[in-house]
DNA sequence: TACCGGACAGACAAGTCTGTCTATACGATG
DNA sequence: CATCGTATAGACAGACTTGTCTGTCCGGTA
């Protein structure tokens, strides 16, 4: 009763075809039907699941926070002082940008075809953002935390991270690697003015 | 013959009514058939002035960059220093925000639901995009130009960029008016510490 | 008066969309 | 063996999509 299925049960393969189309055609743009046919379920299985395309869409929003959340943890884990850190942040998004079809940061993509501020898509797509800024704070900037006023370390992380989403749709507007790589050394840069470093 | 009619004319009517409909509520999510009741002009005249709805989302857009750039154009104009004009810049999009229904930047909103890269309207975006860099370099930040390195300079101007865009973006996704009022702040230090003064 | 370009209204084609429904099959449990 | 949950296939409804087409009307020109 409890494993049901052994390879993939349909949920997880609608899930996940539901990703790829989403991110690579957008919403709007991915109909049920292509859903269902290139994840192999039957209509009525889709429906049992999930009880509309939008409820679908929120399922996905909330998997690809898991991991991106989980991918970034592990990644910036792994080093020790803030640059390093930020460093490991673009990395992600370095490799990203290199992968065939690259379509930027698939939150803003769906908030952009969402134009109601009180849609559940658009509280997904804040609550993303929100987290990230969170951790931009707490595991990525702490470090400068106690060296500068409350206020001014909130600044501090606004705008790294502003720059960081900035870079984020650039590269997907003109498709090149470019603004990443400026974005990265820009906020190095901030950082070493902020410990009052000469340029 | 030259002056058919008084008020205004089918086609300046459907570019007005696509112009507010594909901004509010995106391209997929408006159908023709809106905007041509909206319009108030029948559906064989929509197909007499545009080929298809592409064609007006097309139009549209460029539109829209002339009308964008001019306002830039005149806003930045009335300033001298790099530092009051790129305040010009933010100036723009405050008084966006604070508008009912702000929805972000029309064009990164459009790229967002067109996903191939080869797409006329992707075109478009990229061209605007590129316009406005340019601008920021030849007439916001010319200033600054020959105070550093060609290289160095190309890097500052696409940073100040990048961080406007992301403002844009964060605004939007929030709904407030930090993000704008920060990137603003932090360009400012970007350029003061280019003058090699101390924070 | 006759004509003609352009705008109008609206039916229509052909296809898409989401979502519901019926009917069938299969494996596990009682 | 019977039942139940869950899967399948696919018809279907009803609304909506873009785009075409027919026919009418009106104002300016020859």
């Amino acid at each position: 009763m409890l494993t049901t299925s052994p390879v993939s049960r349909p949920r997880e393969r609608i899930i996940e075809t539901a990703s790829r189309l989403f991110f690579r055609q957008g919403y709007c743009s991915t109909g049920i039907n292509q859903i269902i046919s290139e994840s192999g379920v039957a209509k009525a299985s889709f429906y049992a699941h999930f009880p509309s395309k939008e409820d679908l869409a929120i399922a996905w929003l909330r998997q690809r926070e898991e991991l991106w959340m989980q991918q970034l943890s592990e990644r910036v884990g792994q080093h020790q002082s803030a640059e390093k850190r930020i460093a490991a942040m673009y990395t992600m998004w370095y490799d990203q940008i290199r992968e065939e079809g690259y379509r930027g940061c698939g939150f803003i993509n769906m908030a952009g075809e969402f134009s109601s501020e009180e849609s559940p898509i658009r509280a997904c797509v804040r609550d993303h953002k929100r987290r990230v800024r969170q951790f931009v704070a707490k595991h990525v900037l702490d470090q400068y935390r106690d060296t500068m006023t409350p206020d001014g370390f909130d600044e501090l992380v606004d705008v790294i991270y502003s720059l960081f989403d900035g870079a984020i749709v650039q590269a997907q507007n003109f498709m090149q690697e470019w603004p990443v790589e400026v974005a990265l050394k820009a906020s190095l840069n901030m950082l070493s003015h902020e410990r009052g470093e000469a340029s």
